[in-house]
DNA sequence: TACCTTTCATTTAACGGTGG
DNA sequence: CCACCGTTAAATGAAAGGTA
């Protein structure tokens, strides 16, 4: 008679599967600064402990109260209902598939993002999707490698994760030639910091930009200061900057046509316009991009950019369920992206160019 | 229960291969 | 040669198991 016993997984076991010595294990399971691992290795560890559910001594002590899986969502806010909508349809997707989810606000901020990051090296976690472009890109990559990995974000050719995307170039364009077809000359482009960090920002108004070149319009940017946004649990923001900046150029009446970076931004222009009695769409068109759900109600009605909110999520979860359940086998050197075109919604608040 | 044994985890120090 | 990556070996701890 055999006995098979199932024995708890030991760093042994782990060691074996990933093909290291078992002080190997115990040190990069226990982010021992002592000596050096190469992502790979680090990679091959977590991904064979993950496999052997094993736990560490230290994870043993304080043992999860479910034995479901759980997926991280890294998110720069929610005070946007772009990211919370987002965020709520990927729990929808993984509670489907018995995936608890955990949400780790960063506030854009690069070190808030940085804890998390170091806090998300456990094996015990399944996946991880980022509804944005990260600061640190080199530690999420590091991490990718331990961790699967999916970005929700721009199009971005140098990025080796999977993603889903959203052509924002495209968008800006499609904005752009939208209020141009309706006559406008003179439009304001009113954006939160423009850095390399958050290439949407950037990319729609390079957008724009693309599209008013060859015609005769004129294009005047306004970009809220850097340090302005030092507060950054500050949840109205957005909309603060789309306030300030369309209060002070709606004394240019020649001005008629307003683009917010993103709806919230157009929010804040919308009311600004009205307190000068600046009437939309009759005097001046607003509008955003993101689609985000209150700019279908009817007193907003904002002409905006769909962001596939339920889709992105859906498909989010769905490339992060197959790396996960495929195992590692495959998910290095396949390399997923999805990618939506952007669709203009047209509302009330754009119309004809007042004579 | 009290005591001893075994097993596994963690940590440190020192060693060795390898590629620029 | 040196920096990097990983191993071996050994000591210490901590928990689990066995038994009287």
């Amino acid at each position: 008679m055999v006995y098979v016993k199932m024995n708890k997984p030991t760093s042994n076991d782990v060691a074996r599967l990933a093909g290291v010595s078992q002080s190997a294990v115990s040190m990069i399971l226990n982010n021992k600064p002592n000596v050096s691992f190469s992502p790979e290795t680090i990679g091959r560890v977590y991904t064979a402990a993950r496999q052997l559910n094993y736990r560490t001594k230290k994870q043993q002590k304080v043992p999860m109260g479910t034995t479901d899986p759980f997926i991280a969502v890294v998110s720069p806010t929610m005070a946007n209902p772009y990211y919370s909508t987002l965020v709520q349809s990927i729990e929808n997707e993984a509670a489907r598939e018995s995936y608890g989810v955990l949400v780790c606000d960063t506030y854009h901020d690069p070190h808030t993002e940085n804890r998390y990051l170091s806090l998300l090296s456990t094996s015990a976690l399944h996946g991880i999707i980022y509804t944005f472009m990260p600061f640190h890109w080199e530690k999420v990559k590091t991490l990718s490698l331990s961790v699967p990995t999916v970005v929700v974000g721009d199009k971005n050719q140098s990025i080796d994760i999977d993603t889903v995307e959203l052509n924002s170039t495209e968008a800006g364009e499609l904005m752009a030639r939208h209020l141009l077809d309706l006559g406008h000359k003179k439009m304001a482009f009113i954006s939160t910091p423009l850095s390399e960090n958050n290439l949407p920002r950037f990319r729609r108004l390079e957008g724009v930009r693309n599209e008013v070149r060859s015609t005769g319009a004129e294009l005047i940017v306004r970009e809220a200061d850097r340090n302005l946004v030092s507060d950054k649990y500050n949840p109205d923001l957005e909309y603060k900057v789309g306030y300030e900046f369309a209060k002070s150029l709606a004394k240019d009446s020649s001005i008629t046509a307003y683009i917010g970076v993103n709806d919230m931004v157009a929010y804040g222009i919308l009311d600004a316009l009205e307190e000068r009695n600046v009437r939309v769409p009759d005097a001046a068109s607003v509008c955003g991009f993101d689609n985000i759900f209150p700019s279908r109600f009817h007193r907003v009605a904002l002409t905006t950019i769909d962001a596939f909110h339920m889709e992105k999520g859906r498909d989010a979860f769905e490339l992060l369920h197959r790396k996960m359940t495929l195992g590692e086998q495959n998910s290095q050197t396949s390399i997923f992206r999805i990618e939506y075109k952007p669709t203009l919604l047209t509302r009330e608040s754009t119309g004809p160019c007042p004579s």
